[in-house]
DNA sequence: ATGAAAGCGCTAACAT
DNA sequence: ATGTTAGCGCTTTCAT
């Protein structure tokens, strides 16, 4: 036992030798049961318990060539990606793989540095939940299949992608404004070279078109996806004569901006001034008042990613790309437009 | 270059021979670049990068015993846990690691999970953030010194721990109520299993009965970390008679919760009572209105925390356990009590 | 049902 | 400065 008693250097072979066996009928035991008689079963299970035996990982993945572990990429800990992380964990787990979490805010050279852990066999596959075109992954992608996205509207050729339709999304947001009176809606968008806030943009556009709004009177604003740009950019909007009477933010985060600047000048959310969200957060909803939001499932966003990539992973055909809809929450935010 | 187009299977050996070097070669140039010849780097960089070289990571970490990586296991991905693991990020990222983070659920198989990938050599070190007494993990210690707990207040004997003094903030919090005037206060507490809620619970306990307060007057009630749990706790302590005039909640998740019962029943936060959280949270920030609470540096304890792991692992001896301040925050929820 | 032996891709003595 | 060789701990033929 003086083997056991050193740190982390219980191997295969100090079990095998205090047992009398070889290190094949112990590793046997341990990951092919069936293979080995009821007895040296238990006579294996025991000593490895006793022994406190952890299998070396690096060289069982070397020897394997599988870690039996994914990696989820996301752009930051915004909670909108930890509620598809989740997603990820549960259909993994199912799999019998574990998912570890790296954040690459939204920067390429990190997405490459995740990208490389699984080239260097760290992991088997990843998940790239991202808000931008990642077609700067292109070139790598031949020599790297183990990949899906997610949230993603952009998307690379043979890159499967599981995503929502944002821009019907962002229509569907208009549409309900447009169907309470309003004739002046803002936009309040993220960045441009971000695809997903394009796609929103883009809905709002078409939106604003369909219901034949007045272009000039519904400006289209672009800035980042936080707390602060959603308020400078309300704050901007609030000056404007005639002032629009209902704005769309491209995400929670930045109406909850807004909200904080329509407050301090003193109007009345909802009735002076309807605003709506996009994605359906908690802070919408713990908001005073709570926000009006376009929502989608999260969590199965997540596990439709991590499904096509074990998918991928166990060579089953990349499934065509797959959208999941969008709805509308309606809560306290929106209303028709004061009279004028 | 036929080798170099098969998927993941470019090796040391592929770019040797390409170059008609041998392996050692290609390896010192690709990690000691100092013992080769300037041209022979240059060659074999060029080579490497042109094959698309990856080295294989499970190989590596079996021959050097080491990942340069390390994990963190936070209890839940609530943002408290969240700004502590970026400064674990950020401490290892100077010291050459890396960060992966996994999330426990305050679940001791968990937990143990994650101590395993490190027992099995998946990575190198373990930062588990609890707000639980760690104990049930002793026994394992004694074969596992690459550990380090973060937050929770009890600890193990030999486990090093980065920590706030959770009993000395929730006093601070009682006495800045007990300044302001406030004789009835009441504690919303979390689950007494948890030894971070015991904690605050005896903070607010020992500062009440300092103040000399009547303590059949100064409730403290036990549920959850959670904003239903807080809502729920302080509808139970609004059917009271005499109704505390002032509130302390063992996290801001909880206060939010509080508050929203509070507004419910149409009563004025600040001015009829009193409400005060824990953590310094973002969300008790955006509350209308805003939060006073208590907050601490969550980023630089795990910054503490990583560097205390790496000095261990480095052979250093473990230093003694070190204590974040807590500084009172006042906002905008706590003033004098309503005249009565 | 079990054992012997090869080898995953890499690094680090050791030799030249 | 470079090459040769051994071996990290495991799984998996191939024998028996």
């Amino acid at each position: 036992m003086a083997d056991a008693d050193r740190i982390g250097l219980v191997r295969l072979r100090d079990v095998a030798r205090a047992l009398g066996v070889s290190v094949s009928t112990v590793s046997r035991a341990l990951s092919q049961p069936h293979l080995v008689s009821q007895e040296t079963l238990e006579r294996v299970n025991a000593m490895a318990t006793r022994m406190r035996y952890r299998p070396n990982l690096a060289a069982r993945d070397l020897r394997t060539r599988s870690t039996r572990s994914l990696l989820v990429a996301v752009p930051s800990f915004s909670p909108l990606f930890l509620e598809i992380f989740r997603g990820a964990e549960l259909e993994a787990a199912a799999h019998g793989y574990g998912v570890l979490m790296a954040h690459t805010g939204s920067d390429a050279t990190r997405e490459h540095m995740f990208l490389d852990q699984v080239l260097s066999q760290r992991a088997d596959g990843l998940v790239l939940v991202t808000t931008m075109d990642p077609a700067r992954l292109a070139d790598r992608r031949k020599s790297f299949p183990a990949m899906v996205t997610a949230l993603d509207s952009g998307g690379v050729a043979g890159v499967p992608c599981r995503q929502i339709d944002n821009a019907a999304g962002a229509a569907a947001a208009v549409a309900h404004l447009v169907a309470l009176g309003h004739r002046r809606i803002a936009h309040i968008g993220g960045p441009p070279e971000q695809s997903l806030a394009r796609a929103r943009a883009r809905g709002f556009a078409d939106a604003v078109a369909a219901a034949g709004l007045v272009a000039a009177h519904c400006p289209c604003l672009a800035g980042e996806f936080s707390l602060a740009s959603g308020e400078a950019l309300m704050t901007r909007l609030l000056t404007r004569y005639p002032r629009p009477t209902a704005v769309f933010a491209a995400n929670d985060e930045m109406a909850v901006g807004a909200m904080q600047a329509i407050k301090r000048d003193g109007l009345r959310i909802g009735q002076d001034i309807s605003v709506i969200g996009f994605d359906d957060l908690r802070i919408g909803l713990l908001y005073d008042p709570p926000l009006t939001t376009m929502g989608f499932d999260k969590v199965q966003l997540g596990r439709l990613a991590i499904a096509a990539l074990i998918a991928g992973l166990n060579g089953r055909a990349a499934v065509a790309d797959a959208s999941l809809p969008v709805t509308l929450e309606v809560r306290a935010t929106t209303g028709p437009p004061a009279g004028e």
